[in-house]
DNA sequence: TAATCTTATATGTTTAAATCATATAATAAA
DNA sequence: TTTATTATATGATTTAAACATATAAGATTA
């Protein structure tokens, strides 16, 4: 179990500052909004997708990619179908235009975020005796 | 009311996607923690110069500064003292050498972060049309 | 001088979402 | 035939963000 060993980890590393420094904070909606850019996936794809990419240091709570997924298709930025057809059954979900206008946005405020980022580190060293 | 009519605009921004772009998420707890690394300072004075350097796009809550600076001290990371000479009397507080080796933890998380989300907008430029 | 604004600290309540846990079921592998 | 993997889903708990309000003293202005 390469997941909980991980979450143990992190766990420990949490009690030692007393301050979680782990969260994953929104980064998942934008997330798989990028991916389904790419292609029309389904939830268990997409999760290994996040996994892979890096985006989040930690390990993915599958829970939340599907109920993701659902909040999103609930208001439009997404579109779900069946496929029965293969081996297994799948949720394929698609971008719709909506979504990818939210997804503008999001990489609109992901590069902010990140210049804030680089101001903090930058403020950092400048006042580091 | 200047705090009041930006929230408003936020509220409103957020309605129309219905998903919220503007959570600070953990950001004001290494913030603190840089400021009072290059001077002891109170709740007020931080929460300006929170507004000021823009590690925070959206209006800060101060509710949120008095509370992180209380549960930072009751961690040991900082520490206070009363000031009552002045005109007023502040709570100022020092960050400790916990509070110091916490604010580096920070860093290194952020310049990861910041990684991570140069990844997200490099795919996003690959794979747009 | 009374009313209002700014500085200053603090906490109660609500809402959102992250985290943890568990359920189901079919196929693949041991 | 038992276990692992693929696949979707939701219940419960915990955390923190967001919103709201309280207090009080000094500064400003009407």
């Amino acid at each position: 179990m390469k997941k909980q060993s991980l979450k143990e980890k992190l766990k420990k590393k949490e009690k030692a500052c007393a301050f979680s420094l782990h969260r994953v904070s929104r980064f998942i909606q934008p997330s798989l909004l990028l991916f389904l850019l790419k292609k029309p996936s389904y939830g268990y794809e997409l999760m290994e997708n996040l996994r892979k990419t890096g985006f989040h240091e930690e390990s993915i709570d599958i829970g939340a990619v599907y109920r993701t997924l659902r909040s999103l298709e609930k208001e439009g930025f997404v579109k779900s179908i069946w496929q029965r057809k293969k081996k297994r059954r799948k949720r394929i979900y698609k971008i719709t235009s909506r979504g990818k206008a939210l997804l503008r946005a999001w990489v609109k405020r992901i590069e902010e975020r990140k210049k804030a980022l680089e101001r903090f580190i930058k403020f950092y060293q400048k006042r580091r005796q």
